[in-house]
DNA sequence: AAGAGCCTCAACCGCGCTAAC
DNA sequence: GGTTAGCGCGGTTGAGGCTCT
């Protein structure tokens, strides 16, 4: 049927955003809390689309967004998870709540690519020179070519990242530096949480029963405003219907290794949901 | 110093899906 | 049941910054 871009109306500013349209779409969510981005442009007087409002929103100006490098501990897991569901990046930004989905396909396609595929010529250069040596000392450097297909490589994917240090609680928000530069009064420099995610439980109960009307819970980029993790419901049914891991073996083996992962039970939890999910 | 090439990442585009009508 | 509107996702683009020569 085809239906019409929303962003080819005459008068949408495309580009960059300014400071200045910034303070508006955040007042406005600040007022109303997130979704509902159709009337967003209306209400505001912004002169972009709702398309651009909820990007503009989700991948820059919500609280809780670390920006900057990524921890080795975060590209670990990133390495994990792109390797276990592939190039979900909403369903991994999901394990690293402070981290858009945007942000982790970059740095993904800008570094982690780069350096596995180097990581993998590396090694098979080495292998080809091994190539007397035994099938036991043969696996444990071919890891990357045969990468999550098999449960064994899966298992073997997640140990560092059981392994690694627990998740950073050192969470800067975005917002509040750049509101603490732009405008002085803007939002409560004592408060670490938003004004709508003091009130986020009412207003996501509302929103996912109203708004989206489903009543299946919030989507991740908008529910990972704090520590709660959010759960994929219905689109991984849209989008997760291939490459689809060995999931039995994975629970088995996560329920075997959760007493010693720690910091990571949380983690470990989730992934178990996705599991069940998938 | 300056031009070329490379890199990064914010933003856009197109598509799939669901809900509403 | 068909059509339309809205949302979210993954892939892609391109401006601007950085590095190299």
């Amino acid at each position: 049927m085809g239906r019409p871009p929303c962003c080819d109306k005459i008068g949408i500013k495309k580009g960059p955003w300014t400071p200045e349209e910034d303070i508006i779409l955040v007042s406005y969510i600040q007022e109303h809390g997130p979704g509902n981005w159709r009337s967003v442009p209306t209400n505001t007087g912004l002169l972009r689309c709702s398309k651009s409002c909820r990007l503009r929103w989700t991948n820059y100006l919500r609280p809780g967004i670390k920006r900057g490098n990524f921890t080795p501990h975060e590209e670990g897991m990133i390495i994990h998870l792109q390797a276990l569901l592939g190039n979900k990046w909403a369903s991994i930004a999901s394990y690293l709540p402070q981290r858009t989905d945007n942000d982790i396909k970059n740095y993904w396609n800008t570094h982690l690519k780069k350096k596995l595929n180097k990581s993998e010529t590396d090694e098979r250069s080495r292998s080809e020179n091994m190539v007397l040596q035994t099938s036991a000392t043969r696996n444990t450097l071919n890891h990357r070519s045969t990468y999550a297909s098999s449960t064994e490589n899966i298992s073997r994917l997640l140990e560092g990242w059981m392994r690694a240090s627990p998740k950073s609680s050192t969470t800067t928000t975005f917002l509040e530096h750049k509101m603490q530069n732009r405008t002085n009064n803007f939002i409560d420099h004592h408060n670490d949480q938003f004004p709508y995610e003091q009130h986020q439980g009412s207003w996501e109960e509302g929103h996912s029963k109203g708004i989206n009307g489903d009543g299946q819970g919030i989507k991740n980029s908008e529910s990972n405003n704090g520590d709660d993790v959010h759960h994929e419901d219905g689109d991984d049914d849209h989008h997760h219907h291939n490459a689809t891991p060995p999931l039995t073996f994975i629970e088995k083996w996560l329920l075997e290794e959760t007493s010693t992962a720690g910091g990571q039970m949380e983690e470990m939890s989730h992934l178990m949901e996705l599991s069940n999910m998938l």
